[in-house]
DNA sequence: CCTGGATTGTTCGATGTCGAACAATACGGC
DNA sequence: GCCGTATTGTTCGACATCGAACAATCCAGG
């Protein structure tokens, strides 16, 4: 009966809080808040890229979708990427064009310049993963993005049906 | 150069978007949104309790916590944590009682109620999880809980220094 | 003691995302 | 060709979280 409040330290409290019950849903929404906080805060002088960082890539490497389908890749709402596609042509980074045979749909495409903070916003990504996966072996990150791909796809999947 | 939209099917699209350069924090932000949007959709008759279930575990095992230290073992900060804790006494199920020795903080506390809900909601959680990690074995899933833990720690300690 | 700096909970305005609605457009069955 | 249904981008109001400020309280050094 824990009647009374315990008399942890701080450090330990962090360390096991919720430890005993937690699981991997848990611990993913407490590394991914921390990860993707200290990336948008280190970056705080370069606009609103960062935090887009997954869309603008996407963008890249696939050019000319339109909104409906970038917002089903980063698993936001097509009503949200309205808003953010909106902010981000405002900072010149990318173009909605017109699609040819059909005429609701926008083409998005990077610009020059879109294309130039891409590659160095995935420069500091990939500085801020070394960083989030310190300590951890090659083959233990490597396993890593596995299980995150197959979690990815299991809720994708389960999605709408 | 792809200067022309490409023709993927949209399955091929979303598998393998940012693929190329997907790092973990892409990926691990991606299987949180998805996760936490599915836990939350499948609950969404239980109130607010799903959505804040880590932080009324966390109260259980450890209660009497003042709000401060709640805030930073869920990674929010001090101020969203008064409205959430507006709210789940709202619902009945925390408590906020004096602290002796300290009358700036409040020590917080489960309700019977919330005692029985963080029960209930825990096994769906679990539940939960197990469709989060369908197709990995139970190695794999360790493994993943591991590398988890040390990015969370790897980025706490990275806080603030 | 007592005074200056830290900590705690709180308020408040700003921002991000959501879901429900809507108009414009595409498309399939007849 | 025509019509009902789907899809696309958009708007709008609701809500969650944030950071900066603040008052109350604690505490350490003189």
């Amino acid at each position: 009966m824990a009647q009374e409040a315990e008399d942890d330290g701080a450090q330990t409290f962090l360390l096991t809080a919720g430890e005993a019950e937690a699981t991997v849903g848990y611990k993913l929404r407490l590394a991914q808040i921390l990860a993707f906080r200290a990336f948008e805060e280190k970056l705080s002088d370069r606009g609103r890229a960062p935090r887009y960082l997954g869309l603008l890539a996407i963008i890249r490497n696939h050019p000319g979708q339109p909104q409906s389908r970038l917002a089903e890749a980063v698993a936001l709402r097509r009503s949200s990427l309205v808003t953010i596609l909106d902010i981000l042509a405002g900072e010149g980074l990318v173009e909605r064009r017109p699609v040819r045979g059909d005429r609701r749909s926008n083409g998005i495409w990077l610009t020059k310049m879109g294309s130039r903070v891409v590659d160095e916003l995935l420069a500091e990504s990939r500085r801020h993963d070394a960083m989030l996966t310190e300590g951890l072996s090659q083959e233990e990150v490597g396993a890593a993005l596995r299980a995150l791909d197959r979690m990815i796809l299991n809720m994708r999947n389960a999605e709408g049906g």
